[in-house]
DNA sequence: ATGGTGGTTCAACCA
């Protein structure tokens, strides 16, 4: 079972790049962000035509996630508990079952948090403890789980070209990244990093000053497994090579195999 | 580089 993540920066901007992936590549599902769209406007017959079952969590104008699913999601959540006073759409969640197997699965939207003196920083840090909370409850389940999606979390020094120019950036602020740590303290994997120690694998490059051109990127969009998805997990990549594409998005897929033998 | 580009929606906001 291959599971993709991709901020995509605008479902309507991004019909055709996403079509030509999926055709390409196949995954069995794929978490976007950003999709920027309600859900009554997703073009969601252009999925449905590749096979694909629709799953959309999406306001007007900003943010939105989906999941696209070759088998019908189970038991979805929308939304991150924690806060009803929270209308920003950031985080779907669902069963997918692949015979006798399932997998809890995440699509998530982490809030930016810029400029970090602004109530946009602690909106992102509220946020960031409400999903430790949420991922701690997920753990007790021991089930197969992957919280996807676009984290807006530089974790390491490793994880940008040029980290200094990061500094007064909420995605590399030290709270954002302790916070960002405790899941992986308390069990999770980011898998990406762990199936390749010591190579950047940025998935994010901005579309000004020729940032993709000099590999001026950073590391944000994660696949954090729980034990029991790491025990079935076969290879990840990221594939850099749709930001060479016309009307890129700003981020790359990534993506995980699962093989449960 | 305090916004140089790009998406959504339509003047401004977000990243």
């Amino acid at each position: 079972m291959k599971i993709v993540t991709w901020n995509i920066n605008g479902i309507k901007a991004r019909l055709s790049g996403l079509s030509t992936y999926l055709k390409e590549t196949s995954p069995d599902a794929i978490c976007l962000q950003e999709i920027k769209s309600i859900d009554e406007g997703f073009p969601r017959e252009v999925f449905e035509d590749l096979g694909y079952t629709v799953t959309t969590h999406g306001q007007k104008g900003f943010n939105g996630v989906a999941i696209l699913s070759k088998t019908q999601p189970e038991d979805i959540q929308v939304g991150l508990p924690g806060d009803d006073d929270d209308v920003q759409a950031r985080y779907l969640e669902a069963t997918l079952v692949d015979g006798s197997n399932a997998v809890r699965l995440a699509s998530l939207y982490l809030p930016n948090g810029n400029p970090i003196d602004t109530e946009k920083f602690p909106y992102k840090l509220g946020w960031m403890a409400r999903l430790n909370a949420h991922a701690r409850t997920l753990l007790n389940g021991e089930m197969p789980t992957i919280l996807a999606g676009d984290y807006n979390v530089i974790p390491q020094l490793l994880d940008a070209k040029r980290p200094k120019a990061w500094t007064n950036d909420a995605l590399f602020q030290p709270e954002s990244r302790s916070a960002f740590r405790k899941l992986t303290n308390e069990g999770w994997t980011d898998y990406v990093r762990t199936c390749q120690p010591d190579t950047p694998e940025y998935t994010f490059w901005d579309y000004q000053a020729g940032a993709w051109q000099k590999d001026n990127g950073i590391r944000i969009d994660h696949l954090l497994l729980s034990p029991q998805a790491v025990d079935v997990a076969q290879g990840c990549s990221v594939d850099r090579f749709t930001r060479s594409w016309e009307k890129p998005s700003d981020h790359v897929p990534v993506w995980v195999e699962l093989n449960f033998g």
